[in-house]
RNA sequence: GGAGAGUUGGCAGAGUGGUCGAUUGCGGCAGUCUUGAAAACUGUUGUCUGUAACAGGACCUGGGGUUCGAAUCCCUAACUCUCCGCCA
């Protein structure tokens, strides 16, 4: 959420930045602006009525002591009148804080500078390619065909116990999953992330603070008995760890990684591309997350794109990697780097991950914060990355490394999984 | 699920209607002493809002109420603990 102070006093630097993320309703800002003037003059009021009423009242308190009731009754006329003022007062300020914060809410991140402008996937920017497309053999066939083939993945039987989008993994397919749940904690661990393990329910607390509500609830399953919703992704349990909390300064950077499987409704998608493992209701990911200091993030940032780098290059998958342009961002993002594999049989790259910084978008919905050297209390920054989505992941590597004889495993993957080829 | 007790500042823990934003201890920070450290002693130490700076306002789990006045009384929700029941 965008802090009220910094829109008074950069508009323009507002609009422009809500336009770069082509939100549609930009005269909202000087809406916004015109009942932020209006919510001030409502709380000096409503604060100077309470001060006259709180000397009053401890005015009373000093006369009875002394046994002047007379007096006292007297001043307490006064004190009904302020309080019925209070009333008026008070539900006035309420209602213009309300009508301020239901705009405020809708108010995307702002893009970084850095950050191509363009409104669809089109217009993102390729900022780096590596690895070879591979070429593959006659009879090569796209991942969904091979998870039958060695069956490794069921699709048809996850529809059974559940629905559309829930796969069973079996034997290898199921074993594949772990390694690579293992490598990628391993490959965190190694670089300073502190593993987590979160609850896979949240409520609507953490889901306020990280952006998922309100707005989005469409996206999250909810159990409604209970008021839960399950997690969508990691970065809303582990990012909220943080959530009303005072760090000091020297804490940071706080790196933690957790594994998780997610669950996505995935309301309004549907046809060729959602095949297979493409997208799905509930797939596992680890996440890895940042508290940094605004100095650091940049740098923060940087480092987790090269991390995710390292881990396709060691899955020896071709990848590329993106600028997301304005329009294309998530809502809370201030800047976003997919990285996507390349998925020879489907002859098409898949999102595999998605890094971003939110900057103190988060923290200010969360009221995170450190205590700097000066003592004052500031909103850090909060950063997170997929490091890795596994379905994806799986169907680039069954369709990549596929071979007439089977699939092979990536070397550095093998102490994991424990075979080199799944045939 | 049933019965009872509780929720106060980073932590522990006082405070049952007025001068309480809150005693005290621990911790933190600063200083004295010391070659340095420890100990001891002294001082200081919550958050938000607001102001040029003061002032002012709000916050004792959340919400609502009683009252001139609420940390304190009432209602309600959430959470924690104890006992019983159930249970991986």
């Amino acid at each position: 959420m965008l802090q009220i102070n910094f829109i008074r006093e950069n508009a323009d630097t507002v609009k422009a930045g809500l336009a770069k993320k082509h939100f549609k309703n930009i005269v909202a800002v000087d809406e916004l602006l015109q009942l932020d003037e209006e919510k001030r003059k409502a709380q000096v009021e409503t604060e100077n009525n309470a001060a006259e009423s709180n000397q009053l009242a401890k005015k009373i308190g000093e006369l009875m002591k002394a046994g002047n009731k007379t007096e006292a009754e007297s001043i307490k006329a006064r004190t009904v009148e302020l309080k019925e003022n209070a009333k008026q007062l008070e539900e006035r300020l309420k209602q213009l804080e309300t009508e301020i914060f239901n705009i405020l809410v809708t108010f995307p991140n702002l893009p970084s500078s850095v950050v191509p402008e363009g409104k669809t996937p089109e217009e993102n920017v390729t900022v780096f390619t590596k690895g070879e497309i591979p070429v593959l053999h006659e009879g090569a066939m796209p991942h969904w065909e091979l998870a039958a083939k060695y069956n490794i993945i069921d699709f048809e039987l996850g529809n059974k116990i559940t629905g559309a989008g829930f796969p069973v993994y079996k034997g290898k397919g199921a074993r594949l999953q772990r390694a690579l749940i293992n490598f990628f904690l391993d490959e965190a661990t190694k670089a300073g992330y502190h593993e987590i393990m979160p609850p896979l329910m949240i409520n609507a607390d953490s889901g306020f603070g990280t952006g998922q509500l309100p707005d989005k609830e469409g996206q999250m399953y909810h159990v409604t008995v209970d008021d839960l919703y399950l997690i969508p992704t990691a970065e809303v349990p582990i990012t909220n760890l943080y959530r009303d909390v005072i760090l000091k300064e020297e804490e940071l950077p706080i790196k933690n990684v957790g594994y998780t499987p997610c669950f996505r409704r995935e309301a309004g998608s549907y046809g060729a591309h959602v095949r297979g493992l493409n997208r799905l209701h509930q797939f596992d990911k680890v996440e890895i997350v940042q508290i940094a200091h605004p100095n650091q993030s940049a740098a923060g940032l940087d480092e987790m794109v090269m991390h995710v780098q390292g881990l396709l290059e060691k899955l020896e998958l071709p990848y590329r990697i993106l600028c997301l342009c304005g329009g294309d961002m998530s809502f809370g993002s201030a800047i976003t780097y997919d990285f996507e594999t390349y998925s020879a049989a489907q002859e098409r790259w898949l999102e595999v991950s998605s890094t971003s910084n939110f900057e103190t978008f988060q923290s200010n919905r969360m009221k995170c914060r450190y205590k700097g050297a000066d003592g004052k209390n500031q909103l850090v920054h909060t950063l997170n990355g997929s490091a890795l989505a596994l379905p994806r992941i799986v169907a680039t590597m069954l369709e990549n490394h596929q071979t007439p004889e089977g699939i092979k495993i990536p070397k550095a993957l093998v102490p994991y999984t424990g075979f080199d080829m799944i045939n």
